[in-house]
RNA sequence: UGGGGUAUCGCCAAGCGGUAAGGCAUUGGUUUUUGGUAUCAACAUUCGGGGGUUCGAAUCCCUCUACCCCAUCCA
């Protein structure tokens, strides 16, 4: 297990810690509804990921409890998406539809207790009756009805003697709830269709909030993992289970964000427009960010894996650089692949000079700096081919390849010279007349010949011939909206490439064309007759970066906020005015700390009982607004551990300098946890200020000499290092030097 | 507009009152028979803005701003 952690990993940790459940048990569980992408892959990695790393379980489960959009070949495709991924799922697969029984008992239970009621309002006036986000709902004229009517009415629901939408079953919490997920929430509808699992058994289906929170618990899952999106409905997930008053232990939900990447889509319907509108062949293209995409392209588990460990899990909506996972794929192709050489716009060149017929070269498939073995034999004769690109007539600066005055390295063979160039009657260069050096054979060249570098090149005869697909991003917009930003050239088929034949004869399956990239026997369409590779990703090319048009450097980000006025306060009743007024007049407390006293009744009152106690008004003024306000803001204060009088005990040893205002916080943080007074705190954990200056000296001075290096930087401007210093006193003292001390005598010291 | 969230480098992201981690990207140097890899170095005096508390604030308090989610019989 790494020591850094995501929020989520804190999370379960702490609930191991604490004993909360005797073992960590998460759930992946998608709808069975479309084809997983790499935004699941992160999902898939986090919920199995905290299983493993905690010696826990994961489930796989299939929530399918929409039986019109859902279907078993998306149940295989999931199966197949986390087996690839090297995951393996607790026991069977599940399925929300075989909680079905289960479920309808808990909703019939729920009616008993009068907490779910059938309703019998049209789909339009559900919806008006729900009200706004601004205006409060009313409650349905059904909700009033028997339970003995509403049992009745589940069970015709249940056996299909309604139509769809007649009748609804839902929960009765809060028409005028502020979350609008609780305003009486939908739990059951009616469906007469059939299930692709259940089949006709059932015409009604639960809703997702009914049936994800039970369906967890009856799986004894500690940790439902979910997205931002599905904040709102923790209320609901709560409320369920609470209500039903099950056993614990039972689950919590908690939610990260989704993924985003840049230039691509992740949204099954976006996805499934891409499918359906043949903008792409099928869920398979390797240009889709689905799994079954990333896998026809060659990207491999590991990578994924790696890249979701590389993005981290948090709670920010954020959109990931696509960069970030082609970074993934290449390192970790870069250790693993045979390096083969491909040319993919072939140059004839003529050896005038080579006198053989042909030789035989072997060259090692991995460069040193990989630790695998393995070479292969390359044939070599008068005539083979290189890469258009690599020569040129007219060769801008710092071109390092073949040119009438350049010679260039052919890899693991000679150095070869341009002594002739053929063109066609349109002047395109068709062919070069090139000389060799026989003495120059790599690894044992003896003609004393500097290259700038070494090109890719295949023999004629032997060489194969084969098509590449080259896939670019799917959409020319970093941030595309739709059909109208997809890049039109995604995909480049390039006939005719000349490949060496160790690339069609091994049992490999992915390959770096070396100065080309990393390339996949495309698993479909790939015949030995008929080669076809897919381009997995370029390898980095500085060179070709520096024609591209520089990224146009966006405008200073820091635009100019509206500068709010200093201490900008919330509007006073005349009442509050006075307060206000009076605090700051008879008791000399700033305006900032006046306006939240006199704003907040509870704050205020607590203030005047606490300076009944201690007459220090500005002391315990701060420490009410900062630190008692803080505490309010989670507990009400009649469930709270302190009262006005703790703040004025804290208050009055403050000013009396008994301890430091650092120690005064950490006391009151105790109380706040544990109860007790203050006093007794202080008293118990020795917490007494340090004041005198022969007691803190030496331990400055010791602190100086283990941090030499530091003093030194000190001493040479690196003012940030004063802090450094203060903090390490501190901490040596338990927090008890008197800070101001501290500095005096540091900027002494020092 | 009510509620729920989120803001730290171009992009992710640590950090929880005491020197602003790391990765990607970018820029230079070294090595290199891949313009790859590896390696070294540079890259946030400042954490959305403004105040307050503190010896000391990205971290605590107040306030403002921006963005995301919620009014599917989807999940």
């Amino acid at each position: 297990m790494s020591i850094k952690r995501d929020f989520l990993r804190k999370i379960v940790e702490e609930d191991v810690k604490s004993g909360k459940y005797k073992e960590v048990t998460t759930r992946f569980p998608p709808e069975p509804n479309g084809f997983p992408h790499i935004g699941h892959a992160k999902s898939i990695a986090l919920n199995f990921g905290i299983a493993k790393d905690f010696g826990g379980k994961c489930n796989l489960r299939m929530d399918d409890t929409n039986p019109t959009t859902e279907d078993t070949k998306y149940v295989e495709a999931l199966k197949d998406a986390v087996n690839w991924l090297g995951f393996e799922w607790s026991g069977d697969v599940r399925f929300t539809s075989d909680y079905f029984d289960k479920l309808y008992e808990w909703a019939k239970e729920l009616i008993k207790m009068e907490k779910a009621y059938v309703d019998s309002l049209s789909e339009d006036e559900i919806r008006e009756y729900r009200g706004t986000v601004t205006t409060a709902g009313k409650r349905s004229k059904y909700a009033d009805r028997s339970v003995d009517e509403n049992l009745e009415l589940l069970e015709r629901m249940k056996n299909g003697e309604f139509k769809d939408g007649e009748h609804i079953l839902r929960a009765k919490i809060d028409m005028s709830s502020p979350n609008m997920k609780m305003r009486d929430p939908l739990i059951y509808r009616i469906r007469n269709h059939s299930h692709f699992r259940a089949g006709d058994k059932w015409a009604i289906y639960p809703m997702y909030d009914f049936a994800h929170c039970l369906s967890d618990y009856i799986e004894g899952v500690s940790h439902s993992i979910c997205t931002l999106e599905f904040e709102n409905n923790r209320d609901i997930y709560n409320w369920v289970i609470d209500t039903l008053e099950l056993e614990h232990p039972r689950p919590y939900q908690h939610e990260f964000a989704r993924l985003n990447i840049n230039y691509t889509v992740m949204s099954k319907r976006k996805l499934l427009e891409l499918v359906e509108g043949d903008y792409v062949s099928s869920w398979d293209d390797p240009r889709l960010p689905t799994i079954a995409g990333l896998r026809r392209r060659g990207y491999t588990p590991e990578s994924i894996l790696n890249f979701c460990e590389s993005i981290g899990v948090a709670k920010a909506n954020s959109v990931v650089d696509i960069a970030q996972l082609e970074f993934a794929i290449r390192d970790d192709l870069n250790l693993k692949v045979p390096r083969v050489m491909c040319v993919t716009k072939p140059l004839k060149v003529t050896i005038a000079n080579y006198k053989g017929s042909q030789e035989d070269i072997e060259a090692s498939l991995y460069p040193k700096d990989v630790p695998k073995d393995g070479s292969r034999v390359l044939p070599f004769s008068k005539e083979i081919y290189i890469n258009q690109d690599d020569f040129s007539q007219n060769p801008p600066k710092g071109y390092f390849r073949l040119t009438p005055q350049q010679p260039v390295r052919l890899k693991y063979a000679y150095i070869i010279e341009c002594k002739e160039v053929v063109t066609n009657e349109s002047g395109e260069v068709i062919e070069i007349v090139a000389n060799y050096y026989p003495d120059s054979k790599s690894g044992e060249d003896k003609s004393g010949i500097k290259v700038k570098s070494a090109i890719q090149w295949v023999e004629a005869n032997s060489s194969i011939e084969a098509e590449l697909r080259v896939y670019d991003r799917l959409y020319k917009n970093e941030a595309p909206n739709g059909i109208e930003d997809l890049n039109e050239n995604s995909l480049q088929v390039i006939k005719g490439a000349l490949i060496e034949p160790y690339a069609i004869n091994s049992n490999e399956e992915r390959f770096q064309f070396e100065r080309e990239g990393y390339f996949y026997k495309e698993p479909i369409d790939y015949t030995n007759e008929k080669p076809i590779f897919n381009k997995i990703v370029s390898l980095k090319d500085s060179w070709a970066k520096k024609d591209l048009p520089k990224k146009v450097t966006k405008e200073p980000k820091k635009e100019s906020q509206k500068p709010s006025k200093s201490g900008e306060m919330a509007e006073l009743s005349d009442n509050q005015k006075v307060i206000f007024e009076n605090l700051i007049k008879e008791h000399n407390i700033n305006n900032q700390l006046a306006s939240i006293l006199a704003t907040d009744d509870t704050l205020y009152s607590f203030f005047v009982t606490a300076v009944n106690e201690h007459k220090s008004a500005v002391t315990i003024a701060n420490m009410v607004a900062n630190d008692v306000s803080k505490e309010l803001k989670v507990n009400s204060i009649d469930e709270v551990n302190f009262t006005p009088k703790t703040i004025a005990l804290l208050a009055k040893m403050v000013d009396e300098e008994l301890i430091s205002s650092k120690i005064a916080k950490e006391v009151f943080e105790i109380v706040v946890k544990d109860g007790g007074s203050p006093e007794d705190i202080v008293e118990e954990k020795g917490l007494k200020q340090i004041s005198n200056p022969e007691e803190i000296l030496p331990i400055i001075k010791d602190i100086i000499t283990q941090n030499q290096e530091k003093a030194e930087q000190y001493r040479s401007g690196n003012k940030k290092l004063f802090g450094f210093f203060i903090g390490q006193v501190l901490k040596a003292t338990g927090g008890k030097a008197n800070p101001k001390i501290v500095n005096e005598l540091v900027t002494q010291e020092l």
